[in-house]
DNA sequence: ATCTCAATGGAAACCATTTTTATTTAACCT
DNA sequence: AGGTTAAATAAAAATGGTTTCCATTGAGAT
């Protein structure tokens, strides 16, 4: 069954929007976590005009919204990735083919039980090199 | 008794500079995490002469020895902390006033065992209001 | 159809971080 | 102490991902 991306923007009290039906369904579709950049490129294929601006503000209202989530590189470049998963779990992340493997949370609601104030956020993520890249012999890349 | 700062630095094949010491003493004298720029400016007050690249690249090369660690603050802005706690653990970061609570690491090894590939790096961080800064009302800050 | 405010494009600004290159300095060896 | 060498540094500039600004467009409601 494809996803209702309609009815989950109107959930987030967004618009429906075509560009933000043709995001949703660019990172639902990729296999890797992606760039803002790299959507732009792609949404470029489909529409004459998309600004930059609009798909870096759109990313952000689906992470904010956590119909996404943010990968966040070594590099210090920030990424999306569209998780069918919708329990609350966290992600290892291959530096050299940029695939995503679900992490069930261990005890980050301990964790939280430790701290003294109010937790906004929290973040949780292994970096490193996915079976099929080290075999390959692939390096990290930038 | 007070940190041997040089002998951390040879540890980590560092030359010992003024500024190396310097940036150490800054920061475990620090009760928050603080930005580069702080650093720098601090240092200025110090050093005639004080490069704000010099305090990049010492504090990336500190971390990387895991003599301090990052914060990686929401506002993606990287900021720099001195824990003289020595065994694995995270942080509860407070988004107001930058204080920093250690967190017991939780089944972190698990995590990583459930990994097909090889785990290069891993963050785990809180971010929030410390109970000081929730009572007092405070907000969180850019 | 009209209205209203959110969404968008384009250009520009922003600004934390990095690169470059020449110079200085710590470490090491007589 | 003096000489050697590679690391460390300053200064300036560039980089580039991200955000801001504002005029225009479009989605959703009536
Ligand atoms: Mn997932
Ligand atoms: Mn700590
Ligand atoms: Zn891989
Ligand atoms: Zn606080």
């Amino acid at each position: 069954m494809p996803h209702d991306f309609a009815a989950i923007l109107k959930e987030l009290h967004l618009k429906v929007t075509p560009r933000r039906l043709a995001t949703l369904a660019a990172l639902s579709t990729a296999t890797t976590y992606v760039s803002p950049e790299e959507v732009h490129k792609r949404l470029q294929g489909e529409f004459a005009r998309i600004g930059l601006p609009t798909v870096y503000r759109n990313l952000e209202e689906l992470a904010a919204g956590g119909v996404i989530t943010k990968v966040l590189h070594p590099n210090r470049q920030l990424y999306y990735y569209f998780c069918p998963n919708r329990s609350h779990h966290h992600h290892f992340v291959c530096l050299a083919c940029r695939t995503v493997e679900d992490l069930e949370c261990c005890g980050l609601e301990d964790l939280e039980k430790q701290v003294g104030g109010r937790v906004i956020s929290h973040i949780v993520q292994a970096n490193g090199l996915c079976q099929a890249c080290l075999r390959a012999g692939r390096e990290a890349s930038a």
